[in-house]
DNA sequence: AGCAAATGTTGACGGTGTCAAGATATGTGC
DNA sequence: GCACATATCTTGACACCGTCAACATTTGCT
């Protein structure tokens, strides 16, 4: 019932929507996507997309959603190098985070630009990955608090906050193309690691 | 000949396109901004704004030059206490700067976003304005740095765009409605204050 | 087999940015 | 004061866009 592909039903337009909205979101950027043209390259008419996604604002949500199921895997990935020691596993945190971000430019504007939650557009299914993605930075902060790596002293909250807003801004300045080059991730990465958690008293 | 405004043509078009669109802007949002509603609350037809702005983007680019040099007098007033001790200036202009961009958040967008810087569309009118006001923030950096606020053994660009991009994340996190809230700010930036450079080892 | 639901299609509406061609006012040189 | 170039504004048109309504087809269930 599914072996070859004749034109029938086409079999699952959802999944395919999302794949070729993703590709064409990495190679024309957000603004370039039109509902009408994506229609057109799976091979379908412009309004049967409106089955499966309620309007364009959904199917962008749905993306952004996937996207922060790939980041939360790839930040797993990163943290559970528990043979590493913390200031190292923070600094490839970092990294990580600018290099994501860098990969997939359109996609991250996407899950943290404006588009989606400025007025509050998000669809639950987004919200409800998106909201323990936030409440995740902050038991990592706290985590690095607990290791010493960030002082103990300030809130976590308001401290994951500012660190996850300097990668934000970081990212941002670099994918949007504005007073920092991506040549320079691995630089600024490193003069923001030596800002924020300097001494390693235990160390050096 | 200015005096009573009869409907010849319409005296100064351009200043009142700007003043008119950065309202409707700061009312609507980017997004809701059209050139034809534009036009028809200023009064004229839909493509009279052509004959002073080739397109859409240069308008937005107008009045986002027009925001930079308005954050730029702010700044200097900020950094032109004098009589404040560093500390206490450096956190002003890290509220001054927040507080700026929450004040007239699509403003702050449009200077900083994607809609503009992305695919080089802008202006050289905007480029002569912004590209030295990104210069200014090594020049405050390296400032800073002989103040002995932020450490001298770290380069003044990285540091630049290592502290602006703390500050745009903070401010982006906050006008876009993601994690943080504009009741936070004070605290997020008392925050950064202290992470970034706490130790004040001359007084504590 | 038959019926309901899921899925896909064409037609239409109001909105957008912008180009081309024409109309009108302004300013300048004589 | 007149003529002409220029600046400014208007209407018409085009190609897009998102999305709704109505209709057609396929699928799955009983």
């Amino acid at each position: 019932m599914n072996q070859t592909k004749s034109k029938y039903h086409h079999g699952d337009l959802r999944q395919s929507l999302i794949e070729a909205a993703s590709r064409m979101i990495n190679e024309e950027g957000i603004e370039g996507l039109s509902l009408r043209k994506l229609a057109d390259r799976v091979g379908v008419s412009r309004t049967a997309p409106y089955h499966h996604f309620a309007d364009k604002n959904a199917l962008l949500c749905a993306i952004a959603a996937e996207g922060f199921r790939r980041w939360h895997n790839e930040a797993q990935r990163i943290l559970s190098q528990t043979d590493l020691p913390p200031h190292t596993r923070y600094r490839q945190f970092a990294q990580g985070y600018i290099h994501y971000a860098t990969r997939y430019p359109e996609l991250y504007d996407l899950m943290f630009g404006r588009t989606i939650w400025k007025q509050a557009s998000a669809t639950e299914d987004l919200k409800a990955v998106a909201y323990p993605s936030f409440q995740h930075q902050v038991d990592i902060t706290r985590q690095w608090q607990a290791e010493g790596l960030l002082p103990n002293s300030l809130d976590s909250l308001r401290l994951a906050q500012v660190t996850w807003g300097t990668l934000h801004g970081l990212a941002r300045l670099v994918i949007d193309g504005i007073y920092a080059d991506s040549s320079h991730i691995d630089e600024m990465v490193d003069t923001l690691v030596d800002l924020v958690c300097p001494p390693v008293k235990s160390l050096r």
